[in-house]
DNA sequence: CGTCTATTTGAATGTACTCAAAAGCGGTGG
DNA sequence: CCACCGCTTTTGAGTACATTCAAATAGACG
């Protein structure tokens, strides 16, 4: 159950046996059908997650009543709301399944008890942290300078494997256009091989 | 000199006189003259810097030569590359002086001294590496989904004490637009009044 | 098979950019 | 103190990028 886990802690930190048990046993199971929520706006994020089988989109509802996707999770990633999770207070996002999914997760409290005694653990999460956040300092740079075009074949390039999983009206809301004008860009890019 | 850094760090975190003293020991002054820069694209950042007087400007320049503004850094705010400083790798960033300037710089170094010596520290800079994430994510929602218009509004209301001391040009570079339109956005909304 | 949702297409509109030129403004040297 | 230089800001015209709305088509699923 925490075989992929126990291989993404790997890639960053160097544990034990005896600790990599310890910490994997800090998570739960949980199984979320598709179109189901993980968490739903209003509600305090009280768990960090790892994704073990499925894909979710972690969203926003502006006050238009438009989606902005923050980011897709997929095997092999974490989800959560770091700012309801850290601070406490409710979320302004929604976590849903877009496919039948499967993820371990890890309390408030669980964490805590890790940092204490799995000093390693410090370092996984800052790394992780780390990471995320130059990925979202790039993606705003390209936001920002690059047209819907653009960012549409690069995200292919990037994500190929999860581009095939996602509808356009995901894809559309997460590259910031609506689903029409992505399905006129696809159009084009077809034109022109 | 470092009085500003010790309410800066009251503000989080609670640290005893002497343990205040210790950190701020790991840092060293850098005075920095306008349109002289603290970090250049290819160089490997050294530094994590808190700004106690002065403004300075983070930007990349992309591949067609346009200037990407991540962020502005006033008194009071932290400035660095953070991917090229944790990871040790040339840094695709600049960091400008927007006026004269003087910093704080604490090295790699100095900085893993205190997360050794000084417990608390560590959880300073989590916080503030989540605060800025979380404004990343934000600023991210607001690009991908409002108007240039409503950014700028936004932008105005939120740092006002910051719009006086820039240029359209920088700002430009701040909201990913051209400065003559926003020239034309001022224009607009100055009618409207 | 019917229903529901996703995708495509076209026309009209709005948002933002490019290019070029003029006007404004600040600093520097004579 | 003024004249000049360089940089910023403004303005206008033409163009490119992206959205809205509406309708047609295609797929997915019970």
């Amino acid at each position: 159950m925490t075989l992929l886990l126990q291989q993404n802690i790997k890639k960053h930190i160097s544990l034990s046996e005896s600790e990599t048990a310890i910490f994997c046993g800090l998570f739960e199971q949980r199984l979320i059908k598709k179109k189901h929520f993980l968490l739903s706006e209003g509600e305090v994020c009280r768990f960090e997650g790892f994704v073990v089988k499925g894909l979710l989109r972690v969203y926003h509802i502006d006050k238009n009543g438009f989606e902005q996707v923050l980011y897709f999770a997929i095997e092999n990633w974490w989800v959560t709301d770091i700012d309801s999770f850290t601070n406490e207070t409710p979320s302004q996002l929604y976590i849903e399944a877009l496919e039948d999914c499967e993820v371990l997760l890890i309390s408030k409290k669980n964490k805590d008890f890790a940092y204490e005694n799995l000093p390693e653990i410090e370092k996984l999460f800052r790394v992780m942290t780390q990471k995320t956040h130059v990925a979202l300092q790039r993606r705003m740079i390209d936001n920002l300078s690059k047209t819907a075009d653009q960012r549409y074949q690069e995200f292919s390039e990037k994500y190929p494997q999860l581009i095939q999983r996602l509808s356009n009206i995901q894809i559309a809301a997460y590259l910031g256009i609506t689903n029409v004008f992505l399905s006129k860009i696809r159009k084009k890019l077809a034109l022109k091989r």
